[in-house]
DNA sequence: TGAAAAGTAGACCGGTTGGTGTACTGTAGC
DNA sequence: GCTACAGTACACCAACCGGTCTACTTTTCA
């Protein structure tokens, strides 16, 4: 049940390849059908794997669902790290921050991810409490450095998932949704850099406590 | 094809009267079961109708999805008014405009309906152009008075578009992704006006050009 | 090298579903 | 009453799809 893991490592790399192969395949063909109108057999295909091996992987349709939601969040949870330093320049570490967040949501295939992904889990709202469970996950880290910073006395102490959503809700707004939902193309470097530096100017013009 | 229209017109309007109890039902059935998992038998039942006078008024579940939408277009876009006048007092027009926003993204029926659309729109993305199109669409009446507000020089001269999408941007963050995603509680009354007077301040503080 | 584990090809099955065909009723104008 | 059209009831179909079975080959590693 599950994933078959040999006792000895080297035996599942082979295995370990399909396994991937056949996500990745997933992974496309939701991307490009749905998850409804997409077939075994069509991944199977895509994956160039027999359409047993997938059944020797994964126990049915649902659980590659599953294995795929796990794979956006591992990918969206080994993101950009936030460490609160005691002097540091807050601009520097937010505007770091962003930049990584943009990277990760303008890469093609994690919107893909979030495209399957998201659509499933508005078919099936059930599913969400289920996977994910709250999505203030998300800005977990974000949370985190402001309630450090807070505590530091730099940062007005207002609630730090308000702030927080505030910043994540900016960027998402001209980086996430238009290509998610309109397959706008993601922002050139350039207004990446304006965008990033404009939400990290507004956030510390309504919330910062000192200007250095 | 199309909706039978007979040519006298007290002939239609039992007729009319059948068409709407079909989409009726079909909206609210594709919120339950989700689009795929609605079947036309489902819709049949729920509408008290015969499954063969759907056909006679729709050519297939296609085409009663695209009925759907038009009234969710219709609905959002009959949404809260907002007119420039010269001399208006800013704060106060854009929170009621705000006001209206949400009053509309907390709307249980109509949550539900950008819950199917949406759904349906991230697993075939072709068909956001073919009914939507730009998704700006939904700010068109903001960015319109922004543009006037710009001109009258009472706001700075940055892009309107750029304006208006902070502005539905941060409402979104609190106000409706959160519910349509996680299905987490619509705000409480204390709590979008808080909202609201947060967002216009922080729009005014950035973007007015005077106090007043 | 050889046995166990993993993968393969493709036939197969039961259940579902969008959509039709058909023979019928009810109604409204001529 | 006749014609035309909307609706109805329901059997029916062809296609599809998730999942299984079987007999077979390939890979892995002790």
């Amino acid at each position: 049940m599950g994933v078959p893991v040999s006792k000895k490592d080297g035996h599942a790399a082979f295995s370990q390849q399909k396994r991937e192969d056949i996500i990745a395949a997933a992974v496309c063909e939701f991307q490009r059908t749905g998850f409804d109108r997409t077939t075994m057999n069509q991944i199977a295909e895509a994956a160039d794997v027999s359409k047993r091996t997938i059944y020797k992987h994964f126990s049915g349709k649902d659980e590659l669902f599953l294995a795929i939601v796990q794979e956006l969040l591992q990918r969206t949870e080994s993101g950009p790290e936030l460490i609160y330093c005691p002097g540091q320049d807050l601009a520097e570490a937010l505007g770091g921050h962003a930049s990584g967040l943009i990277e990760l949501m303008t890469t093609g295939s994690l919107q893909m991810l979030a495209r399957v992904t998201l659509s499933r889990f508005l078919a099936r709202p059930e599913l969400v409490s289920q996977t994910i469970g709250n999505h203030r996950r998300f800005q977990a880290r974000l949370t985190r450095w402001i309630k450090a910073a807070v505590a530091d006395g730099r940062l007005q102490a207002e609630d730090p998932d308000w702030m927080a959503s505030v910043f994540m809700g900016l960027l998402k707004e001209f980086a996430f949704w238009p290509q998610i939902i309109s397959q706008e193309p993601n922002l050139s470097r350039a207004k990446q850099k304006k965008l990033v530096q404009w939400v990290v100017d507004l956030f510390l013009m309504r919330f910062a406590l000192d200007d250095k």
